[in-house]
DNA sequence: TAGCTGATTGACT
DNA sequence: GTCAATCAGCTAA
């Protein structure tokens, strides 16, 4: 089971909202991580100043030319990794950040890309975090989750949880606007 | 070409 | 609470 084409294929903020409770699950590296998705943030066209179709209009225009349903995968801060998941049609700016995870599968490779032995809720509660537990990079960029080694399958129990939305977190522009999803009460979100 | 910034994290006071 | 790591992509010139 893989979340359809079609999932996508609708506006950042209901992604981001349904993308909750998904399984984020990379076969990268030859070993299966996988994590529930806690955490998102959805990043809008280039009206949302906070959105890499307004600060980074030529490095983000490839990947929103894409489809709904592939990633873009970009650096920050000259270290980290973030991803996020293509929403809309090809050519349609739009995305969700995957903020935080609550790991499912392959605990141990997790803790080993993340050096040492940090407590779960370390692995991936934030969005760097989580790329190097499930050893995504650059090399992702583009590629389709809806197939291939990395891509978000449907919630594998009901989606039983409260959601809560509020400002997005680490951004400087647009700082007010409710774009940010989670899990109520868990412990792997970034922040509370 | 030079300078600045950032959708972060971890270590430290 | 502060701060460094580290660099692609941006702007100004």
């Amino acid at each position: 089971m893989v979340l359809p084409r079609q999932f996508y294929l609708r506006p950042p903020r209901t992604v981001a909202r349904d993308l909750l409770g998904c399984i984020l699950v990379s076969r990268i590296g030859g070993t299966l991580t996988a994590g529930r998705i806690v955490e998102t943030e959805a990043y809008l066209g280039p009206e949302d100043a906070a959105s890499h179709a307004a600060i980074r209009p030529h490095a983000a225009r490839e990947a929103f030319y894409r489809e709904g349903g592939h990633a873009y995968v970009y650096r920050i801060y000259g270290l980290h990794w973030c991803l996020n998941a293509i929403t809309g049609a090809a050519g349609r700016p739009g995305c969700v950040l995957i903020r935080a995870l609550e790991p499912v599968a392959g605990l141990r490779a997790m803790a080993r890309r993340r050096g040492g032995s940090p407590e779960v809720r370390r692995l991936t509660s934030g969005p760097a975090k989580l790329t190097e537990a499930l050893a995504i990079t650059g090399r992702d960029n583009g590629a389709d989750l809806t197939r291939g080694r990395l891509r978000i399958d449907p919630p594998d129990t009901p989606r039983d949880f409260r959601i809560a939305v509020g400002p997005r977190i680490g951004i400087t522009r647009a700082v007010d606007l409710p774009l940010r999803f989670w899990v109520r009460e868990n412990p792997c979100v970034s922040r509370a």
